[in-house]
DNA sequence: GCCGTTTTCGGCCCGACTGTTTTCAGTCG
């Protein structure tokens, strides 16, 4: 039994072991299939046993057989042979910035470096500045990216969390006056969950000043590489921040490269080639000519699509439904007017039912559903059935007097046999029902489905709460079969909840867009436990963006007395 | 090894930066 992620893992080292060897184009196909597998919301062995292997991009007859064999005895014989030869930690040396394939080899051949603590060990005694193509500066370069490797926690940063520091770097860069426009790029522009870096693109008239005052910024610790027009700083936040300077008529052009994300960049590369073009980040090209440059639309239109929003940006399939004018309205982060989790101090959260509808009404929402935890939940201090009733009776005196409205709701546990945790007269009283699973999940994936099927079969509950249960960084997503899970939710009316906050962001984006083909709708929350939590709708919202998730998909578009109508 | 709106064979994204070279390879995004 292994997983995605050693399974992406080895296909990445049947790619350095080829590239030293000197193959040509095999590792870039090798890579593109462990880039693939890695980013696979579903187990790969579900894949390989439904019969789907070569629907998956970079997987052809040779990957998928060894994924089979993977899947099978845990093992890839060509994987094992290969390593053999090389016995080399190039999963470790990968992660050392300014560490590839090749150097990796070089100083396996000469100095028998096999693992990081060689590594460590022949820095510290100075043997490598004296290795054929390194010296003493590249010596230096890697103690220092090594020491960071060691001390690195969590690669990727979650975005719910980084987003308004970065915000407050652009501001920052902005008021500098060096510059003539900034805006933040790359996964961050497309609002992916989680981030590796941040990407700063500019126009400036005075490239190096704003080189120099970007480095010289408090919150960088450290230069990684500095140029007339890039620069890479390591942030006192532990991520790295990129910023690129380029000329005004090139910065559509520049945009478009610099969100990405790659495999869609790749994609349009090569149309762009198929049309006798030329892209880059200065523009599209016709011989010496630039066509296009100055902004995205001109780009995504003269290569003969229409535009596609940042979040849409993941070569899922967005690029051809671009070229067929298919491409579906998605929501407007204004559009999304209720939230439909949060909790107060009743049951875990930090602020009364006052606050935070009030600090919801500031945020511009029409209404918010207060989902407390039930009974079951202790360590949550969850609301038995005369607590819900006393918080409804405070609710319905609330609503008599405000503009903004509040659902009664609950975040329901869901038993380990499948029943509620409250009475369903008790349930009847209520405008909004999340049904969750906090506990009892070490069970089998048959088991946890079936409970799940229950309520969703029970006719209690609106919606499912951040479906797959993960926390990233910390674990996996439950192991639920979906197909099944999305069928019920289909047959009985049952919503699908996105989670926004920054830890679940639950459902992933790819599960979302799996449920809409079920034609299943869908409730956005921010899971609020305090006021400032109320932001993290947006991410939500953004997954629902990547979703591509329209206005009608979501029923936190409707007023307020159409979400009551939902209730039966 | 993968893939197809020039193709089932013959291509495979492209430019910046660094350090070590003495014109470029390796790495990165």
């Amino acid at each position: 039994m292994g997983s995605n992620k050693d399974l992406a893992e080895k296909l990445s080292d049947i790619a350095d072991i080829l590239d030293i060897e000197g193959v040509k184009w095999e590792p870039r196909a090798y890579r593109t299939a462990a880039l693939t597998i890695s980013g696979l919301s579903e187990d790969i062995g579900k894949v390989y046993r439904e019969g789907r292997l070569l629907e998956l991009e970079g997987v052809g007859k040779s990957i998928a057989n060894s994924i089979k064999e993977y899947v099978e005895t845990g093992k890839i014989d060509k994987y094992e042979d290969l390593k053999k030869k090389y016995p080399i930690d190039f999963d470790s040396f990968r992660k050392i910035r300014g560490m590839g394939p090749k150097r990796a080899y070089l100083l396996y051949k000469k100095l028998g470096i096999k693992t990081v603590e060689d590594l460590k060990k022949a820095l510290d005694e100075g043997k490598i500045q004296n290795i054929e193509g390194f010296g003493k500066k590249s010596e230096e370069e890697l103690k220092k990216n090594l020491e960071s490797f060691m001390n690195v926690k969590n690669d990727r940063l979650l975005l719910g969390y980084v987003i308004e520091y970065a915000g407050s770097l652009i501001e920052k860069l902005r008021k500098s006056g060096l510059f003539e426009r900034v805006e933040i790029a790359g996964s961050m522009r497309r609002m992916r969950e989680t981030i590796g870096d941040i990407d700063i693109l500019a126009i400036s008239e005075k490239p190096e000043a704003g080189m120099d005052f970007f480095s010289k910024m408090d919150e960088v610790k450290g230069i990684v590489v500095k140029g007339p027009t890039k620069t890479t700083v390591e942030l006192g936040i532990g991520t790295t921040c990129d910023i690129r300077v380029l000329p005004k008529e090139s910065f559509g052009a520049a945009m478009q490269y610099f969100t990405g994300n790659k495999d869609h960049n790749v994609k349009l590369r090569k149309i762009a080639i198929s049309k006798g073009l030329k892209l880059n980040e200065y523009g599209l090209f016709k011989g010496k000519n630039s066509i296009a440059g100055k902004s995205e639309e001109e780009i995504y239109n003269k290569l003969g699509m229409d535009f596609i929003q940042p979040e849409l940006r993941e070569n899922t399939g967005e690029i051809e439904a671009a070229q067929e004018h298919k491409l579906p309205k998605i929501v407007e982060y204004s559009e999304v007017i209720g939230d439909l989790h949060a909790h107060t101090k009743d049951s875990d959260g930090m602020n009364s039912l006052e606050e935070m509808a009030y600090a919801a009404e500031k945020r511009g929402l029409k209404y918010i559903a207060l989902t407390n935890h039930s009974k079951s939940l202790p360590v949550a201090h969850g609301l038995d059935e005369k607590r819900f009733s006393e918080l409804n009776k405070k609710i319905d005196s609330f609503n008599e007097k405000s503009s903004i409205k509040i659902l009664k709701g609950v975040e329901l546990e869901i038993l380990k046999d499948g029943s509620l945790d409250l009475k369903n007269e008790s349930l009847k009283e209520l405008d909004f029902v999340i049904g969750a699973m906090h506990q009892n999940l070490n069970m089998g994936s048959k088991e946890l489905t079936a409970r799940l099927i229950k309520a969703i079969n029970s006719g209690m509950i609106n919606t499912v709460a951040h479906p797959t249960d993960r926390i990233i960084g910390q674990r996996e997503g439950l192991k639920l079969d979906f197909d099944k899970v999305m069928e019920a939710c289909k047959n009985n009316d049952v919503l699908l909840e996105i989670d926004g906050y920054p830890e679940r962001s639950d459902l992933p984006f790819d599960l979302v867009k799996k449920a809409k083909s079920y034609s299943i709708k869908f409730s956005l929350g921010s899971d609020s436990h305090r006021t400032e939590h109320l932001r993290f709708l947006d991410l939500a919202a953004a997954i629902a963006r990547r979703g591509w998730l329209e206005k009608k998909d979501i029923i936190n578009t409707l007023e307020y007395k159409e979400v009551l109508k939902l209730r039966r």
